[in-house]
DNA sequence: TGGAATTTACTTACGTGCAAGTAGAATGTC
DNA sequence: GACATTCTACTTGCACGTAAGTAAATTCCA
């Protein structure tokens, strides 16, 4: 009862490997390219060899694929769940932007993943590279585009705005280790996440506002 | 006299292939990652066997980061030259912005490059995976801390508004392809990238301001 | 309920292909 | 003719895929 293999309610010993096995290929698929990935760091890294992955997954390319589906659909469901539709357009944008950042902040995989996919011409996993990330893309043109109906917003770009926004968070999620000694930091640290937070939160509604450009 | 084979003064057939060589490798470079990229593909671009290469570049490493060196060099060369020092602060952090802009759009390759040294953790360059970067980001905080010296900016953490800025430029330069029928842009148009430079004048300004945050 | 049949969950071992690297020969150029 | 440049032909090594084997768990059935 007190430990978790006495717990899992129906979980076979193969579910169990199974997720293993996704939970490591995730981290290595994250932390290199497709092609630089192996098999063996993923069956060593499970504590198998690597044959047995294979008993999983019909091939390197079919576990790839599942680590990236079951990466973008955690956080389909992440930002769903925070946007309950409301009348205020500019509160469901700041509730996507939330719930990117944190789960970008939760598993920094996606965003490593979504880096990638953006850098490669040829990307690993199927023919549409954005296949994945769209329904994210669709949710903020709805509502950025609904925004603007109503006179809450400006006319701005929503994918240029998105380019901006996306971009912060993916590289707050990702540079953490990068940035030299003197400007690591802490991406999961909640007072460093809250400022970063409100830069983001800052930026989306300057761009989004109808006032004037200052600039020019 | 008109064409370029017959102008390059005391440029030998050697060294004219070799920079034929990097211009391939750039791209071949860029398009995917280091793993993936394939000599054979470089060597076929240039129109010479793959054996060739060796004579100019000990190896695939050594080619990688000559690419990756010229690149870095070619975007510090066009940052500095745009950053005649000022007392105003202000322009200084547009010019770094507006000059790296204009040099990731004139060759997004680099951009694909720092996407996948951001996203590696063992990235495939040397061992320090900012060493190119870093006069770059030096430059940015260099300006944001004078700015606040100066009680130019307000109390904003340089590296955050590089995050969102910086992000913004590299996705602007590489999602060109990305963003679906109905979204696709040509990152070059002189309209729309205006239009995209306003939107990141507009968020560093806003960012550095002085003005209390709106949020909260 | 206990032994046979079957399935699950792996391992070991081998074949295969691809891309990098290497050596030396051939060709071009001044 | 000598040096620079490029090619042909070969070796090496790695990582994937695949086939065959096996122990342990589960199910079947008298």
């Amino acid at each position: 009862m007190s430990n978790t293999k006495e717990r899992n309610e129906g979980v076979t010993r193969g579910e169990r490997t199974r997720e293993n096995i996704l939970d490591a290929a995730e981290s290595v698929f994250a932390n290199q390219s497709y092609a630089a990935a192996r098999l063996e760091d993923v069956a060593q890294q499970v504590g198998i060899k690597r044959a047995a992955i294979v008993y999983y997954f019909r091939d390197k390319q079919a576990l790839f694929e599942a680590v990236e589906s079951r990466l973008f659909l955690g956080l389909i469901e992440a930002v769903s769940a925070r946007l309950e539709p409301t009348e205020n357009h500019q509160q469901q944008l700041l509730a996507l932007i939330d719930s990117c950042l944190d789960f970008m902040v939760e598993r920094p995989s996606l965003a490593r993943l979504i880096l990638r996919n953006i850098a490669d011409v040829y990307p690993a996993s199927a023919s549409d590279p954005v296949q994945h990330s769209r329904p994210i893309l669709e949710f903020f043109e709805q509502i950025v585009t609904a925004g603007q109906a109503s006179d809450e917003f400006g006319p701005v770009n929503a994918m240029q705005l998105m380019q901006i926004v996306g971009g912060g968070i993916l590289h707050y999620a990702t540079t953490e280790q990068l940035l030299g000694d003197d400007h690591r930091y802490q991406m999961n640290d909640a007072e460093t996440k809250e400022v970063f937070r409100d830069l983001l939160h800052k930026t989306a509604l300057n761009l989004v506002s109808n006032a004037q450009s200052q600039v020019h």
